[in-house]
DNA sequence: AATGTTAATGAAAACCATTTTCAATAAGGA
DNA sequence: TCCTTATTGAAAATGGTTTTCATTAACATT
């Protein structure tokens, strides 16, 4: 498959450069699903999205591309509990800002919220220093989750 | 399955009382084998210990029996990323206190810690309830959990 | 104790998201 | 153009977890 161009170079171009990754047309395509979405899609999502565009890419390769993805540090692997793997940009041409999930254990709704987070950051940065120091262990990430009802599931 | 009595009375049983469930054998184990481990034992682990003692008792009845004390809040299930569920007692004999977990991405080793916690609990009920608020959400409970490597995983 | 009703159980089969296999194709360098 | 390696798609395999279904055990009522 050829290599889609286009437009002004995305942000991940230079990344792909770097790494010595193909930016081939399926790889582009599954960046540009997530690049143009507000939610948190599953493989199997991305693969009806792309699949629309390009019907020749396979589940596999959507599988296959999520992994390396998640591995660049490009997109986000999630678990919100409903058995299936999300993902999510870890940037984006919006600059989206670094966030948290509300997850409704009812509906399985998402709600991303950036509120308080400068406050979490904080308390986050001086918990992962007295942990590393305590248990010598190097922290790389964090989850935080907060679940429950939302607005339209709660009695 | 007869039900299983000796010694004192287990915290769990009046919770099984009030619910109106049967404390039968293969669940007196469960919990048994749950209540003397510090480990965070998968459903196949469980099968294994529990097996061990009652061989009678099937993998099945665990996956049942697990999923009923989460549903009834006596045990919480956790995903580490090795792709199985691991579960633990939700309070203690030891009196466990609330705790979060430090995994380490290359041996799955889990550490648990208090340090900070009150601090982050802290930070919680002030997130949770802006968050509350602003979104209307009814927050039930959270997930915190730091990854990194652990001092025998670091170069 | 005997009976009836419902909960709980075990073995086997089904499920289903994700991985692996493998042969074919495309890309980039020599 | 040739060569080597990365990438791909289809199909098959994987493996933790759930479901099915027939059996058994527990409790309440006789």
């Amino acid at each position: 498959m050829p290599r889609c161009r286009r437009g002004r170079p995305p942000w991940w171009e230079p990344r792909f450069q770097e790494a010595g990754f193909r930016l081939t047309m399926p790889r582009q395509a599954i960046l540009e699903v997530l690049s143009n979405t507000e939610e948190h899609l599953s493989a199997e999502e991305i693969y009806l999205a792309v699949h629309k565009i390009y019907p020749n890419v396979g589940l596999t390769t959507v599988y296959r591309t999520l992994e390396l993805l998640v591995n660049m540090g490009l997109v986000f692997k999630f678990d919100f509990g409903d058995k299936r793997a999300r993902y999510e940009l870890s940037q984006g041409p919006t600059s989206k800002k670094h966030h948290h999930h509300l997850v409704c254990i009812n509906c399985g709704r998402i709600i991303d919220y950036t509120d308080f987070i400068d406050e979490e950051k904080e308390l986050l940065r001086r918990t992962e220093a007295g942990l590393s120091e305590k248990y010598n262990f190097k922290i790389t990430h964090h989850l935080i989750q907060f679940y429950g009802l939302c607005e339209e599931c709660q009695g």
